[in-house]
DNA sequence: CACAATTGAAGTGTGTGCAATGCTTTTGAT
DNA sequence: ATCAAAAGCATTGCACACACTTCAATTGTG
């Protein structure tokens, strides 16, 4: 029966809907001290390998700058970042760490290591794992850019 | 190295998110003729199985009613649902999907099966993959709690 | 050189997502 | 029967998230 798939995709929809937001409910337990949310720790994570422009920021994490102007405001004005204008291109923002950004970053991350294991506790491989999610990652980009094009 | 951990965290967290975030993304796309959220469509998907409280609802999303109260709103009052005080109870607010809502959501979901591919295509078994975000989902929420509980 | 098209970031409006509060109804203990 | 506690939903305030628009700076073309 064709009937059957719509069942399937439901449940495989819920589940990822599901353990994504159970993920970030046991991160905003992590970082409460912090005062820190999610989004803005993840954009920490990027910006602790290195400087960033706003565009590259978005890119890899999937935010455009309507997210990313006002969440890095609020990590400047805490001091965890500092922005500045491009000396050869005045319209690209460069984005880095401050020092106590880094040292925020270093700590919140020793904090989220008791995470891990819950990643991995099911019995199966975590390099399984990642594979999956950025098979599903794939696919799911390319079936929306499909889409998108034949609208 | 205890140094290693932290890195691989990291790793996980960005894959879950990216893949929850590209799977969004593609059901956008999908949604989009209907001009329904990815929210929107999945309480639809619940209430298809029949009628709900606003908890019972909130429960099966991990929503609470700050989240629910206007999104219903705005579902019912496109007339795909209806929302009516118990007799028995005052207290709780019944909500069902009217004869549109269950024709909009069967035609949704009737679109929506192109992706299931795209959540199977990885050469991994669909069982596998919901075992695993299964896993996940309980390891984070109990996780969760503990943390809770300690602060 | 001039100028149209493009790029990069910020601003705007709508819709989640969550913590905290408020309010009505129900339950439970005395 | 009465009153305090709890349950269920709505509202408020803040922070994402995204589509769309705006604006300045740059690039490409004649």
């Amino acid at each position: 029966m064709t009937t059957a798939t719509p069942a399937l995709d439901d449940f495989v929809c819920f589940a990822m809907y599901t353990a994504s937001h159970a993920t970030t409910q046991a991160y905003r337990e992590v970082l409460k001290p912090w005062k820190l949310t999610y989004p803005q720790y993840l954009a920490m994570v990027v910006l602790a390998a290195g400087e960033r422009t706003v565009g590259e920021l978005g890119d890899q994490l999937n935010l455009d700058s309507g997210t990313l102007s006002p969440l890095l405001r609020r990590l400047e004005q805490r001091g965890l970042v500092g922005r500045r204008r491009d000396g050869a291109d005045e319209r690209v923002v460069r984005v880095a760490l401050t020092e106590e950004g880094a040292s925020v970053h270093a700590e919140v991350t020793a904090a989220a290591g008791c995470l891990v294991p819950a990643f991995v506790d099911s019995g199966r491989s975590l390099a399984d794992l990642l594979a999956q999610l950025g098979a599903i990652t794939e696919n799911m980009r390319a079936l929306a850019a499909d889409l998108r094009a034949a609208a």
